[in-house]
DNA sequence: CCCTCGCCCTGCTGGC
DNA sequence: TGCCAGCAGGGCGAGG
């Protein structure tokens, strides 16, 4: 599932395709994914050149030299297709640039989204205004952690997928990084020490770092955009791992935490 | 405000 | 072989 480093990968990706390049084509297969596609997509984005590429949290970010940045999110199934051979009934978006590269939005379970926003009011746009920090970036600190679990009786699993508390973690990076930490998931986050919290982040920032090196993970319906499989699911060490052995000879446990598989182990995670 | 739950969507898997 | 329940889950809104 496109989590940070997926979204970070296709970004990546995309940009030896799009950067610096004009969008000649659009074509709409069908008009909306989890929403409707923006009326003026269309006109907007033909004829438009790319000017840079970015993420925030799990969203793609397409700047135009209008002014516009495409924002995309993956959802659940979504990715690019690069130079597809043949066509895919869920190519929903199909953009050709200036080189003749063709670019396909594919998303079969449509949980994705692709908006419009003005560049300069970003930071302020409706999905964007209440994102807590990046992971991998300055904000997100044992402190700040400690500040936005004050008093909070939730399980930290189910507070660290919380996007207004850090930006771009989903559920298979939360078990990995909990384990790493040595942090039981149902722990209530105001409970977790400043010492387990300062293990945490760290641990945070390895596992999406490594992701990242290795080209993201990947369950059935994920690939990077030039086709190429992601090889970090091989370094799971808990998630989809239920009655495994743990690395400490223990056997992966499985739960549900508000609806949600959670992996871990008994003996690591105090 | 805090917390939990259910819904959206489709394809794959496992059990019978 | 076919059928169907269960599962994957990010984001968001409803309700307690």
């Amino acid at each position: 599932m496109p989590e940070l480093p997926e979204v970070e990968t296709t970004v990546r990706g995309l940009a030896r395709f799009l950067e610096g390049e004009r969008i000649t084509r659009v074509a709409v297969n069908r008009p909306d994914l989890r929403r409707p596609f923006p009326l003026d997509l269309v006109q907007s984005l033909t004829g438009a050149r790319v000017t840079g590429m970015g993420r925030r949290a799990k969203y793609g970010l397409i700047h135009t030299d209008r002014e516009q940045t495409m924002v995309f999110h993956l959802g659940m199934s979504g990715r690019w297709r690069i130079e597809p051979e043949t066509p895919d009934k869920h190519d929903h978006l199909v953009l050709e640039t200036g080189a003749g590269h063709v670019l396909a939005l594919n998303d079969a379970r449509r949980f994705g989204s692709v908006d419009l926003v003005p560049t300069a009011g970003l930071d302020s746009w409706g999905a964007f205004a209440a994102l807590g920090p990046e992971p991998l970036g300055d904000g997100l600190t044992p402190r700040h952690l400690q500040g936005a679990f004050a008093g909070r009786i939730a399980p930290i699993k189910q507070m660290l997928l919380d996007q207004t508390i850090v930006a771009g973690l989903g559920n298979i990076y939360v078990c990995e990084a909990l384990f790493r930490a040595g942090i039981r998931p149902d722990k209530a986050a105001g409970l977790v020490t400043l010492p387990a919290l300062s293990r945490l982040v760290p641990a945070i920032q390895a596992v999406l770092g490594e992701s990242i090196a290795a080209g993201g993970s990947t369950i059935r319906d994920y690939a990077q955009p030039n086709g190429e499989l992601g090889y970090f699911a091989a370094s799971w060490q808990v998630y989809g791992r239920e009655g495994e052995a743990c690395s400490c000879g223990a056997p992966v446990l499985r739960f549900v935490q508000g609806g949600r598989s959670t992996f871990w182990c008994r003996k690591c995670q105090k």
